[in-house]
DNA sequence: GGGGGGTGGG
DNA sequence: CCCACCCCCC
């Protein structure tokens, strides 16, 4: 199966390039972030012509994610507080950041990383509060299930071979150490693997360029956008990859989709 | 030669449809409304690209007037202001509703007339008031120079025939009977004639269509984009068409072009 | 630079 | 519906 992450940039101004890759790819599920758009404003019909099924977390303006799927999930729960109860996780559910759901034995998890503005900011703050929640999603869903796969805009760049020119952005937001060992905390360090460092070990090979001073002619990215694998999922893993095209059409999101590849059952 | 109106809504949002329209259609002359640009914004490098000079009186956000011009235009005034003196013209210079300039012995005059919003109201008053002010220009005008070409969108359609569906709309703002009288004073009772009509008797000829409920596709328009000629200007006129075109291309204005053919002398 | 929102204008 | 403007966010 074939599992997608695009961090789609507004999924209604988005609708023709979704729909144009869905035609040109043949995908399974797919998790979008940034879908800025209420439920009831969700462009359900034309996905749904196309073959998918919608569970969708919106909020207006900001945030909102999305998981399309052929075959429906199954248990789909939005927000930390469906696994860790909403006393414990406070003001984190405010904006819709989390989706989750199986499919089969493979549980899905799609997240929105707080971008977190300025290291030292509110928002790096409520960043950092975020992961550490996160952590505790994960160590619950990971009690409880075995295969299990996470995707996302993690808004961090887990190492300097992920950034265009790291020197100098130790201070620099997504790419900060404090960010980068958060990261490893929620999720490496239960035992979760970049599936794409399984197959790919070069630099220059990223999923985010500003739209600002020509980043993407330029080259000058972020690999920002990741899937995740537990033990017994990794052991699924054929492919995983970054499709730049999206990126070259008119009018862009400022992110391209990564895929995996796994195994059938 | 030809000689074209065009109420653009906005040029900068309308430049790939004006570069398309210019390329196919062979203008000599070309007047732009609603260009909602300030003069330093104004594209004037693709459209000297296309062979256009460009006389320019813009303003941000709202209204601005354009002539572009194959050859050169003589003499350019701007405003009411530059025939009648500051003074006599009071508040109806702050908009940027008029331009002028000559092209050999024709006084080419480019004109944005107020809307009026609604009847009775205060910008309705200033529509009144402005109608009354350029009968005085024109006026000044027809007694220097004996070739004048009016053109512009003048937001009132001089006849039923210029409706789409003119019953009870004689409180309709455009087609009021006192703002098709102020038309007629301040233009056809100086001698000018709508050269539109010189070839067309039709109804459903229209060159605006609103945004809003499909009018376009029902054809609900308005013909409220005029070519007004002097007596010895009138003698040249060939042809007087809308090119409803442009108006199906994508985001298109929502008025189009009407163009006039002058004999050469 | 390009999304979202809102308001004001037509 | 589709401009413009302003502000927020990335």
């Amino acid at each position: 199966m074939r599992i997608a992450t695009w961090n789609v940039n507004s999924v209604r101004s988005r609708l023709e390039h979704l729909q144009r890759w869905l035609t040109d790819q043949t995908l399974d599920i797919v998790c979008l972030q940034e879908t800025k758009v209420v439920d009831e404003q969700f462009p359900l019909e034309p996905l749904q012509a196309l073959g998918y099924h919608c569970a969708i977390a919106g909020q207006k303006s900001y945030n909102g994610v999305a998981i399309l799927s052929r075959q429906p999930l199954a248990d789909v729960q939005i927000g930390f507080g469906a696994v860790l109860g909403a006393e414990a996780v406070g003001d984190l559910d405010e904006q819709k950041r989390v989706i989750s759901g199986r499919s089969g034995d493979l549980r899905i998890i799609n997240l929105y990383v707080p971008n977190g503005s300025e290291l030292g900011s509110e928002k790096y703050d409520y960043k950092l509060r975020w992961l550490t929640c996160l952590q505790q999603y994960l160590t619950v869903l990971g009690d409880r299930e075995s295969q299990i796969h996470i995707c996302g805009d993690f808004n961090i760049a887990l190492e300097d071979r992920d950034i265009y020119d790291p020197a100098g952005k130790e201070t620099h937001i997504m790419s900060s150490p404090t960010e980068r060992e958060a990261l490893r905390q929620s999720v490496l360090s239960l035992g979760f693997v970049d599936a794409f460092r399984l197959f790919e070990a070069g630099a220059d090979q990223f999923s985010w360029w500003d739209y600002r001073t020509g980043a993407f002619r330029r080259n000058r990215g972020w690999r920002i956008d990741h899937h995740y694998l537990s033990e017994s999922a990794k052991a699924r893993a054929i492919a995983c990859h970054i499709d730049r095209e999206p990126r070259t059409w008119e009018k862009p999101s400022d992110h391209t989709p990564v895929v995996l590849e796994l195994a059938d059952e």
